[in-house]
DNA sequence: GCGCCGATTTGCT
DNA sequence: GCAAATCGGCGCG
């Protein structure tokens, strides 16, 4: 008899990959699970970016360096990395592969899966179609930087969703890092809704 | 619908 | 001082 497996957590061995670049394009179609104050938030994962950590100039730990807001990058796979970006807003990334390699994948752009609260901000676009708009759909601040992604507040599980469609293409905003820049480290359901606007082909 | 630009912290020169 | 893994408001025509 199959086992019923329809919300399996992701698991440390997953996290552990040293492919970091397979994790990202794995992670498409994975719901996060966000628990905090008695309020759940899921959603599920439409976009996401890999950063190669050393050898990437578009990563904040090219060339292995740390600062104080990347020491985080450093920390073992499934770890939350979640920094401020242009001084006001949070993104979001999973730190992966073993302590002291900087890896990390950027979560973009998420499909809401619960209803947005009262008090959510009003904005232009999509619910969490942005790597900004993703944290605050999910309430992620720097609170949760280095905080644990395989605790019962905030996890990630497979429900056995298949991705279709995914496609690459170059990563964005990091035109300043040289051939880095055009590596295709970005992966996405293609013509999802909530895909970044102008970037779903 | 598009392009410009401001917000505002972090890190490097 | 300046640019950054971004977003939204404004002006344009």
């Amino acid at each position: 008899m199959a086992k019923y497996n329809k919300f399996n957590k992701l698991d440390l061995n997953f996290y552990l990959n040293p492919n970091v670049v397979e994790v990202a394009r794995e992670l498409l179609g994975k719901i996060i699970v966000k628990q905090e104050k008695g309020k759940k938030i899921m959603a599920r994962i439409v976009e996401t970016e890999a950063y190669e950590g050393a050898e990437d100039a578009a990563s904040h730990a090219y060339q292995n360096k740390r600062t104080i807001r990347t020491e985080t990058m450093y920390a073992s796979g499934g770890t939350a990395y979640v920094y401020l970006c242009y001084g006001m807003h949070h993104l979001f990334n999973i730190v992966t592969n073993q302590k002291d390699i900087p890896h990390a994948v950027l979560i973009r752009a998420i499909e809401p899966l619960s209803p947005l609260p009262d008090n959510h901000p009003k904005q232009k676009r999509k619910t969490g179609s942005g790597p900004a708009l993703v944290t605050r759909y999910l309430n992620i601040t720097r609170e949760h930087d280095a905080t644990s992604l395989l605790t019962d507040a905030f996890f990630i599980v497979d429900d056995g969703y298949q991705v279709r469609n995914i496609r690459e293409s170059p990563r964005i905003g990091v035109a300043y890092a040289g051939a880095a820049a055009l590596w295709p480290y970005r992966f996405f359901i293609q013509d999802h809704p909530h895909v970044t606007p102008g970037y779903n082909y």
